[in-house]
RNA sequence: GCCGGGAUGGCGGAACGGUAGACGCUAGGGACUUAAAAUCCCUUGUCCGUAAGGGCGUGCGGGUUCGAGUCCCGCUCUCGGCACCA
C-alpha cells in the first residue's frame, strides 16, 4: 500500500470536540452519589491540586498534571473501580481583586470570566471529571462550610484574637503568614514586607504540632515534602533554664537546646522586643539600647536578612546569675536572637555555638570550652567527664530538682495567622462587641455573604475594604438583644483550598460540608498530584484543619491525602541576544546548532520557567488547534518522567502526533476513509506482542510511568503497521489500552469500527501471562566481562548446556586467545560470561 | 552553611547489578512527486578501518564484583528547599 497522506487523513479537530459532547450527554464520567451502588465496586480517589484560575488562563505547564490524573482516572475505571476525578477552582484571592480595583468591575465578574476561560481551556483536552461536582470557594454555597469549618475552630478556641507582630505587606495593603514570607519579601510577588504590632485573628495550628509531624509517617508522600514539612514544624528538645538577675526581681528564662553546656554561658542576649529589656536596662546603657532598638525596628525584615553577615548588640548593663553556679555573666540585646522563637531570649555558648561565636569575638566576650575534642565535658563540675547526651539527661535532672529550670520540647512553627485586610475572600461569621469582646455568629447566620461596596480598597483610616459596606451589614444585632460590629478581615485564599476534597464528594449538600458515608466510602484520596510549591503552604494547612475534622468526628480519616506526587515544572527555551534582550521563538532561526535573530545576531538559548518577559510561554489552545488534544496531551507525558523538570519542544509534540497518524492509518484508508480491517487472526508474533504491550502498559501505568508506557505503544504501532490489514480482535484489545491516554481518537476509531458502547467505558484489556513470553531468547557471550557474541537458543537450556554453547562459539574461541576458561558464570535466559 | 534531587548521544529521555543509548526528536541519504509539503525506507555515541572487525564511552577519582549508568567511599558541577529557630 502507498503511504500517502490522503483526505480522510487523521484530523483531530473534525472530532474531539463531537466526542467531549457525546461523554458529557452520556454522563460518561458522572460518579454516582447513592451509597448502594458506590459498595458494589471499590473506589479511587485521584485529585489534582485546586487551580488558582488567573487572567492569564493555562499554559504548558498546568495540564502535566492534570493529564497524568486523567490517564490514571480513566486507567482505574477500565479496571472496575468507582473513580472520583473532581475539578474545581480556589478562586478567591488578590489576582482578582486587583484587576476589579483596575477595571472598577466586581471581582465576582472576574472571577467568573476567569473561571469560564480555565474551564474551556481544561475541557479542551478532554479530561474525565465529573463537572457536575465542579466547586468555586466563591460560590456561598461553597464558603458558607468554610464559615462553619472556623465555627468549629472557633468552638475548640483554635482561633483567637491576639495583638502579634506580623508580617504587614504594604503593596498589597495586608497582613500575610509567616509561610507566605521569605528573606523578607511576599513568596508570590516579591513584595517587601514589614513588621508591624496588630489585632488578628490567628489559628493554633502549633496545638497540633506533634500530630502533623507523627503522622506523616503514615504518608506515601515523597520523602523531600515530608523533610520540608518536619523541618518546617522544627521540633527540637532542650531546657528551659531560669537566670537570676542581679539587683532586680524577675527571673529570665532562656530556651536551649544545649543544656549540657550550661557552664560555657558567658552571657545572655535579649530579643529587642523582649519585654525585660526596659525593666533591665540601667540608667548608663539606657541610651545606646534604645537607640539600638529604634534602628533594629527601622530595619526592614529584608533588611536584617542580608545584614545576617555582620552581627550587632548592645550591653544591657545587668547581669545574670548562671544557676549553677551563680556567676554573673553580661545580659545584651541583639537582633540576632528572634522574639518569635523559644523564650525570646538566650545563654550564648559561643565555644559551642556558632552564632555566639562571632558575637563574642566581635564584642570581646569570654569564651568557655566546657566539651573537649573528643565529646566529654570539662570545666563543668557535676558535669565533667559525662558525655554531651548524658550531660544533658543530668543537668535537666539538676535543673528540674533545684527549680532553675525543666527539660522542653519547643516547636519552630507558630501559629497562623489567619486574617487578611481584603475583600476578595470569606468573611468571619464574627461579631466584634463594644465591650471589646467578640461572639461567633450561630449556624443558622451563614453563610455571611460578601456586601456590595464602592471601592476594593482599604478606607481612609486604614480599615479593611470591608468597613465600606454600610451600616446595614456591619451593624449587627445578636438574638439576645446585644449590638455589635462585623468583623470587616477576611480569611485568606488558603482557607477554601484546605478543605475542597471532602466537598468534591457532596457537593451540593445544603445540610452538611460532606455525609458523613460518602465521606467514609471515598476517604482518603488515593492520588493527590500538584506542584512540589504547596510542599508546605497549603499541605500543611489542609492537613491541620483535618485533623481538626476528624476531632469533631466530620471525617474518618487521620490524614487527607494517602499519596501524593509532585509534577517536575516544564521549562521552555527561550533565547537572549548579548544586551539580555529576549526574542520570542518566531523571532529566531536555527543554523547548524546556533541561534540567530532574522537580522543574523547571535543569541543563546537556554531552558527557563515560562514567563511573558522572557518570551517563552506555550499556550495549549495554540498547541491543540495544531496538533488536537491527544496529542497534547501525549506529548505532556512522554516528554520525560513525570516529576522531572524538562523542556517543552514543539518537534516533540510532532513526534506524537505522527504516532496517532499512524494509529490511524492501521483503521481507516486515507484515500477513501474506508475501514482497513483484516480477516483471521494476526500473526503470532503480532499477538504476543500485544500481550507484552498491554502487560508494560498496564505496570506503567500504575507506576506512574507514563513516558515508557506511550513508548511501548509507539513499538506495538510501528509494528502492526507492517500488518495492516489487522483483525479486529487485534484493534478491539489495542484501542481499549490506547483509550485512556488518548481517548478521542480512540474513541472515534472504535465507533468507525462499529464496536458496542463507548470505548471508554470498556474494561481494559488483560494480558495473558504466556504469551508475554518469547520461546527463543538471546543468549548474551561476554568474555572477561566484555560482550563478544551472541546467540538465539531455545528457552529452558540449562547451565551445562549454555555453558556448553558458548565454549564453542567461534567468536568466544578466538577471544579466549587459547586460555583455559578459569571460572564460567552462567545467568539463566541471559549470559554466559567466561573468566580467563 | 544545612537538607534533598540530578548529571547517560546533537536534543528529550530508556535500561530487575547482566547486550548502554529503547522510544521520540534533530540531521544526512533514498523512495514517491512536475515540485514542495506530507508519508514511507535506511543511517545517525565516538575513534581507527574500504570492509570484516576492533578501541573508547553513562560528570570526576577510587573501591566492591565474574560483571557497575546502577552498589560503596571521596569530589565537581547543577537544580530545588531551608537558613541567625539557640
Amino acid at each position: 500500500m502507498k503511504p500517502v497522506q490522503g483526505p480522510m487523513r487523521y484530523q483531530p479537530e473534525q472530532f474531539e470536540a463531537h466526542w467531549q459532547n457525546v461523554w458529557e450527554e452520556k454522563g460518561a464520567f458522572r460518579t454516582p452519589q447513592d451509597l448502594a451502588t458506590l459498595q458494589k465496586k471499590p473506589k479511587y480517589y485521584v485529585l489534582d491540586m485546586f487551580p488558582y484560575p488567573s487572567g492569564s488562563g493555562l499554559h504548558v505547564g498546568h495540564p502535566e498534571g492534570y493529564t497524568a490524573t486523567d490517564v490514571v482516572a480513566r486507567h482505574k475505571r477500565a479496571q472496575g473501580f468507582h473513580v472520583m476525578h473532581p475539578m474545581g477552582w480556589d478562586a478567591f484571592g488578590l489576582p482578582a481583586e486587583r484587576a476589579a480595583e483596575r477595571e472598577n468591575i466586581h471581582p465576582a465578574i472576574i472571577t467568573k470570566r476567569n473561571i469560564d476561560n480555565f474551564r474551556r481551556q481544561i475541557k479542551r483536552l478532554g479530561f474525565s471529571y465529573d463537572w457536575q461536582r465542579e466547586v468555586s470557594t466563591t460560590d456561598e454555597t461553597y464558603y458558607r462550610w468554610t464559615q462553619w469549618i472556623f465555627l468549629k475552630l472557633y468552638e475548640k478556641d483554635l482561633a483567637y484574637l491576639a495583638e502579634v507582630p506580623v508580617n504587614w505587606c504594604p503593596a498589597l495593603g495586608t497582613v500575610l503568614s509567616n509561610e507566605e514570607v521569605k528573606d523578607g519579601v511576599y513568596v508570590e510577588t516579591g513584595d517587601p514586607v514589614e513588621r508591624r504590632n496588630m489585632r488578628q485573628w490567628m489559628l493554633k495550628i502549633t496545638a497540633y504540632a506533634e500530630r502533623l509531624l507523627d503522622d506523616l509517617d503514615l504518608l506515601d508522600w515523597p520523602e523531600s515534602v515530608k523533610d520540608m514539612q518536619r523541618h518546617w514544624i522544627g521540633k527540637s528538645h532542650g531546657a528551659h533554664v531560669y537566670f537570676a538577675i542581679a539587683g532586680y526581681q524577675g527571673r529570665l528564662d532562656v530556651f536551649t537546646t544545649r543544656p549540657d553546656t550550661l557552664f560555657g554561658a558567658t552571657y545572655c542576649v535579649l530579643a529587642p522586643e523582649h519585654p525585660l529589656v526596659q525593666n533591665i536596662t540601667t540608667e548608663a546603657q539606657r541610651e545606646a539600647v534604645n537607640t539600638y532598638i529604634r534602628e533594629t525596628n527601622s530595619k526592614s525584615d529584608l533588611a536584617r536578612t542580608d545584614l545576617a553577615k555582620s552581627k550587632s548588640g548592645v550591653f544591657t548593663g545587668a547581669y545574670a546569675l548562671n544557676p549553677v553556679n551563680d556567676t554573673p555573666i553580661p545580659i545584651w540585646v541583639a537582633d540576632y536572637v528572634l522574639m518569635g522563637y523559644g523564650t525570646g531570649a538566650i545563654m550564648a555558648v559561643p565555644s559551642h555555638d556558632e552564632r555566639d561565636n562571632e558575637f563574642a569575638k566581635q564584642y570581646d566576650l569570654p569564651i568557655v570550652r566546657v566539651v573537649d575534642d573528643l565529646g566529654f565535658l570539662e570545666h563543668s563540675d557535676f558535669l565533667d567527664g559525662l558525655g554531651v547526651e548524658e550531660a544533658k539527661i543530668k543537668i535537666i535532672e539538676w535543673l528540674e530538682f533545684n527549680k532553675q529550670g525543666k527539660g522542653t520540647v519547643q516547636y519552630r512553627l507558630r501559629d497562623w495567622l489567619f486574617s487578611r485586610q481584603r475583600y476578595w475572600g470569606e468573611p468571619f461569621p464574627i461579631v466584634l462587641l463594644d465591650d471589646g469582646t467578640h461572639v461567633a455568629l450561630p449556624e443558622s447566620a451563614l453563610p455571611v455573604t460578601l456586601p456590595p461596596i464602592d471601592a476594593y480598597k482599604p478606607t481612609e483610616t486604614g480599615e479593611p475594604p470591608l468597613a465600606r459596606a454600610g451600616d446595614a451589614w456591619l451593624m449587627v444585632e445578636l438574638p439576645d438583644g446585644r449590638r455589635g460590629i462585623r468583623e470587616t478581615n477576611t480569611m485568606p485564599q488558603w482557607a477554601g483550598s484546605c478543605w475542597y476534597y471532602l466537598r468534591y464528594l457532596d457537593p451540593h449538600n445544603t445540610k452538611a460540608a460532606v455525609a458523613r458515608d460518602l465521606e467514609q466510602y471515598w476517604m482518603p484520596v488515593d492520588l493527590y498530584i500538584g506542584g512540589v510549591e504547596h510542599a508546605v503552604l497549603h499541605l500543611l494547612y489542609s492537613r491541620f484543619w483535618h485533623k481538626v475534622l476528624f476531632d469533631c468526628g466530620v471525617v474518618s480519616t487521620r490524614e487527607p491525602f494517602q499519596k501524593l506526587f509532585n509534577q517536575g515544572m516544564i521549562l521552555a527555551y527561550s533565547y537572549r541576544d548579548a544586551r539580555g534582550k529576549y526574542y520570542g521563538p518566531d523571532e529566531v532561526i536555527e543554523k547548524d546548532g546556533l541561534w540567530f535573530t532574522h537580522a543574523g545576531e547571535p543569541v543563546a538559548t537556554q531552558s527557563e520557567k515560562m514567563s511573558k518577559s522572557k518570551l517563552n510561554v506555550v499556550n495549549p489552545d495554540d498547541v491543540i488547534d495544531r496538533y488536537g488534544a491527544d496529542a497534547m496531551r501525549l506529548y505532556e507525558l512522554f516528554m520525560g518522567p513525570l516529576d522531572q523538570v524538562k523542556p517543552w519542544q514543539m518537534t516533540g509534540v510532532e513526534g506524537v502526533y505522527r504516532f496517532l497518524q499512524r494509529v490511524w492509518r492501521l483503521v481507516v484508508n486515507e484515500l477513501t476513509g474506508e475501514i482497513v480491517v483484516g480477516a483471521g487472526l494476526a500473526p503470532p508474533l503480532l499477538e504476543k506482542l500485544l500481550h507484552r504491550t498491554i502487560k508494560k502498559v498496564h505496570e506503567d501505568t500504575e507506576l506512574l510511568r507514563f513516558n515508557t508506557a506511550i513508548s511501548q505503544m509507539m513499538i506495538f504501532v510501528n509494528e502492526a503497521t507492517a500488518h495492516t490489514p489487522l483483525p479486529r480482535s487485534i484493534l478491539d484489545v489495542f484501542l481499549r489500552l490506547l483509550s485512556p491516554y488518548a481517548p478521542h481518537i480512540a474513541e472515534e476509531l472504535w465507533s468507525r469500527l462499529g464496536f458496542e458502547g463507548l470505548c471508554c467505558a470498556q474494561d481494559a484489556p488483560k494480558f495473558i501471562t504466556s504469551m508475554c513470553e518469547d520461546d527463543t531468547i538471546t543468549i548474551v557471550f561476554q568474555v572477561n566481562g566484555k560482550r563478544r557474541a551472541d546467540l538465539v537458543v531455545e528457552k529452558g537450556l540449562d547451565k551445562a548446556a549454555l555453558e556448553q554453547l558458548a565454549l564453542s562459539d567461534p567468536k568466544v574461541i578466538k577471544h579466549l586467545e587459547g586460555k583455559p576458561p578459569k571460572r564460567v558464570i552462567v545467568v539463566p535466559g541471559k549470559l554466559v560470561n567466561i573468566v580467563c
